[in-house]
DNA sequence: CTACTTTAGACAAAATATGTCAACAAAGAT
DNA sequence: ATCTTTGTTGACATATTTTGTCTAAAGTAG
C-alpha cells in the first residue's frame, strides 16, 4: 500500500528521471523554491500543477491525481478519531450523488 | 441514508427545539447572519461550532460531528471523476496510520 | 400596522496563500 | 581550495480568502 504523499512521489518520479527542480521549475513556470517546497509538502500543490508533472514526466495521472485528492481528504480528518467513520459516510454519500447526478 | 448536510440538519434540530437564530446565536455569541449562512452553506461551520450546538440542542455529538467532516471530505473531491477512487485510497492510508501511531 | 425572524449584501479587518528573492548548505568536479 | 550545480530556508510584499459587523430588506404572524 503506499504511505507516501503525492508531494513524496512526485521527488521520487523526478530522482528516477534525474531531473533537477531547476528544469522542472522551468517547465511549470514557477520558482524553484516552490517545487521543492511542494514536494516536500510545505506548499500545497494545485491539481494543476499535479497534472502538468504527469505529463512532463510521462506518468500515469490518474494515480498522480488519486493520491493528490486522498492527501486533501486525509488532511481534514487528521487526528479526528472519527475520522475513518465520516470517510465511510462520506462515500455512501459520494455514491448516491454520483448515482443521482444528471446524465 | 443521510443525504443532509451538517448545515441543513442543524437546521432541522433547531426548527424542532423551536429556537430562534436569535437566542441560538447568542449562546453561541457570533452574530445571526453568521449562523443563519451556517445553516445553509453560505459560511463554513467550525468543529468548534458543531459541538456547542450539539451542547446547546442536547443532540449526539458523533453524529454531528460524523456529518460536519463527510461535509469536508466531499468537498475536497466535488465533480472529481476519481472522487470515490480516492475515499477508497484515504481510507485505506487512514487505516495504516491509525494502526501504526504510538498508543 | 407592529413585532419578530430570517436573509442579502456591503464593508473593513483579520487570516491565509502566493510569488519573488537572497542567503545558505551540501555535494561533486577539477 | 575554489567553482559549479543542486536544493533548502526564511524574509518580505502582494494577493486572495475568510471573518465579523452592520444595515436594509424580505418574509411571517398577530
Amino acid at each position: 500500500m503506499s504511505t507516501e504523499t503525492v508531494g513524496e512521489k512526485l521527488r521520487c518520479i523526478r530522482e528516477e528521471k534525474e531531473l533537477p527542480l531547476r528544469k522542472v521549475a522551468a517547465l511549470l513556470d514557477i520558482d524553484v523554491a516552490i517545487l521543492s517546497k511542494m514536494e516536500r509538502g510545505e506548499r500545497k500543490i494545485t491539481k494543476e500543477v499535479v497534472m502538468k508533472l504527469a505529463d512532463i514526466y510521462d506518468y500515469n495521472a490518474d494515480e498522480l491525481l488519486v493520491l493528490f485528492l486522498s492527501d486533501k481528504i486525509l488532511f481534514e480528518i487528521q487526528d479526528e478519531d472519527l475520522g475513518i467513520e465520516a470517510l465511510k459516510v462520506a462515500e455512501e454519500r459520494a455514491k448516491y450523488i454520483q448515482a443521482n447526478k444528471k446524465q
